[in-house]
DNA sequence: CTTTGTGAACTTGTTCACAGCT
DNA sequence: AGCTGTGAACAAGTTCACAAAG
């Protein structure tokens, strides 16, 4: 459908890497705290730690952006805050709605951090006919069957799905075929969406597995170090595999 | 601290990669639904679908499993969804506390999914004395004067932080302290924790800025693809910089 | 002398394409 | 014949280390 978009303004390629992209809002909300604080310049080194990264990797991400910072000096706060805004797209409003207002929905629509930066909750949706003009953080809540007028008439371009799982693939439709381009999945399901669409996830359960992933392979690791230390054989945890591999037992290699 | 360990057994050197360890979970749902449909067999080209993948990644990512399929056939789903969760840990039960029970934490607490898959939640706690003892989810909230006993008595190593922000830190101390070694954080900061530690975010407003940021990218690139059609060049965003390259522009390049 | 900005080396992750089993 | 498992090519992301700028 895009009609071939090779060439870019000789300036500076438009191609901002997605890790630095997904880095970006982390350095605006540290320097948002400087800015509060009334600090007027930043190191790379400073505002790396603030952020949590590294300081070569902050450097290089900005550097993507262009030359924003002050040999010898650092970086100018207030301005940073503007091009990483600007370049994030906050400094218009996004309109926002959320669909499916249960507990998840309802933490969300009171989520202070929302409107604070760019976004505004324009719409709560919901399926339930009992809940239609219930006000949930402020604002009445509506029903689906209105869900494609609000977003024309709102011209909304990002949804929120916090929807139980079943519903989240039709609500998904809707909202694209209503015009929705951006869509912040909470339910546990893969959206299946047309291409020109993004979809972003949030997953309490993922993240859970992945925990639990390093959990186990921490204490397998105290269970072989300590084996280890002991110069024995670490006993064999009875696995019905009938195939593949062995399970995961953790065998010491003596010295 | 930990012995080195270089050595493995030398039947499948554990070094599952981290992006791999992201998709097992996704994976995991999938094959569950199949399990329950009664499905005995599925190829990595189905399976890659209903996950979401491409079906290469997904076979590369079952190889650092260990060989679990059958050439010309395909993966026993029962099979894989056992392998699977025994390399996520989810064979044995986590106990989980949840800290700061506001409109997130009760969320997270209601989360049905969350006791499904190995996790249990222990405990509730909320720093506010007039929730103590309220249910929340059929759990009465305990006061974080308990925090520590709760953590030991319990045996919990992976805590939830869904307070607010300026809380997080300290928590994530007194957590750690009392031998939390993973963290799941809500909370919009930066958490900073010993090693050994492992920390996963979730964090609503950064999703919705890199959604913004990718918005606002369509939105110019329509633009840019209007103005070639058009063969004009597109009018200039007054932009207040004073250095550094040009305000993003669609320039548009004469063939 | 300090701190940025960035090529170049390196590491991690993805995709290709096909040999090897069943 | 069909589908997995995997080396090899490729792409993305990170870190190093230092020249250039103030």
């Amino acid at each position: 459908m895009a009609t071939g978009r090779t060439h870019r303004p000789a300036t500076r390629s438009r191609g901002i890497p997605e890790a630095t992209v997904a880095r970006l809002p982390l350095y605006l909300r540290a320097l948002t705290a400087l800015s509060e604080r009334s600090v007027p310049t930043v190191s790379s080194e400073e505002l790396a730690a603030a952020a949590g990264v590294n300081s070569a990797k902050l450097r290089k991400d900005f550097s993507y952006l262009g030359s924003y910072g002050t040999r010898g000096v650092g970086y100018d706060v207030e301005y940073l805050v503007y091009q990483i805004s600007r370049e994030l797209g906050l400094t218009q409003d996004w309109p926002v709605v959320i669909v499916g207002i249960g507990n998840l929905g309802a933490a969300l629509a009171n989520y202070g951090g929302f409107a604070s930066r760019g976004f505004r909750v324009a719409a709560l949706i919901d399926a339930d006919p009992g809940m239609a003009g219930k006000p949930v953080a402020g604002i009445p809540v509506q029903h689906s069957d209105e869900l494609e007028k609000i977003i024309e008439d709102n011209g909304v371009s990002i949804g929120v799905i916090a929807t139980p799982a079943g519903a989240a693939q039709p609500v998904c439709e809707r909202l694209v075929a209503a015009g929705v381009t951006s869509i912040l999945n909470f339910a546990p399901t893969v959206l299946t969406v047309p291409d020109g669409v993004d979809v972003r996830k949030v997953d309490l359960s993922i993240e859970l597995q992945i925990l639990a992933f390093h959990e186990q392979r921490k204490a397998g690791e105290e269970a072989a170090a300590a084996a280890d230390a002991a110069g024995a054989v670490a006993a064999v945890r009875g696995d019905s595999a009938d195939k593949g591999p062995d399970g995961d037992v953790p065998a010491v290699m003596p010295a």
